[in-house]
DNA sequence: TGAGTGATCGTA
DNA sequence: ACGATCACTCAC
């Protein structure tokens, strides 16, 4: 297996182009019964403060002060006070951006064959064993979490979109945008 | 469909 | 200081 990480460039690209294109990367976990294999299945882009389903769109905060961070930190927070949801901020300094990594799959790194999928940002959160510890730490520089440059086999084929999940507080405008990438 | 759970933020 | 809200999940 290439284990060689995605660049901190990747991440400084504009969400739209990062978070399709985090579909399908294998991401490494570190644990003390040895790793476990993951590849991303379902991710979410927020754009900006003039994007009203993004949590920027109420301007800097304690919580949101890492978005204006140059991309390539997590950006973590807890929500219904159980799941913690595990986001990459993305983009230029003072472009407050973030891919939320609503789904994953894991696999057999020998086999290559796939036997759990955690759907939903909750469970991906849970399984990965994310908290607040993880709030602003470079991805590059986690020792737990590593997220490979490349994709589990024949994964970028066919990607879906669809409109974010949980936002219906925004107008149909933001609601509408087909900012959910799924694979399929 | 509604309970569970606690940090965060706007209003005082 | 308080209360409403929340990028969710599971059991019913």
């Amino acid at each position: 297996m290439n284990q060689s990480s995605l660049s901190i460039s990747f991440f400084r690209q504009d969400v739209l182009e990062v978070a399709p294109q985090l579909l399908g990367k294998i991401v490494q976990l570190k644990t003390k019964a040895g790793n476990r294999y993951f590849f991303i299945t379902e991710t979410e882009a927020y754009c900006g403060e003039e994007d009203m389903g993004c949590h920027c769109s109420k301007g800097r905060t304690t919580r949101t002060e890492i978005m204006y961070h140059a991309g390539g930190v997590y950006y973590v927070y807890l929500i219904y006070g159980m799941y913690w949801m595990l986001n990459i901020v993305t983009g230029k300094i003072n472009q407050p951006q973030a891919v939320l990594i609503r789904g994953i799959k894991e696999f057999d790194v020998t086999t290559g064959k796939v036997f759990a999928n955690y759907n939903g940002p909750g469970k991906t959160g849970k399984v990965l064993g994310i908290n607040k510890s993880l709030y602003g730490t470079p991805v590059l520089q986690d020792n737990r979490i590593k997220i490979l440059s490349h994709n589990f086999q024949g994964s970028t084929d066919k990607i879906k979109t669809a409109p974010r999940v949980g936002i219906d507080y925004a107008e149909d405008e933001w609601k509408n945008k087909p900012w959910r990438f799924i694979l399929s």
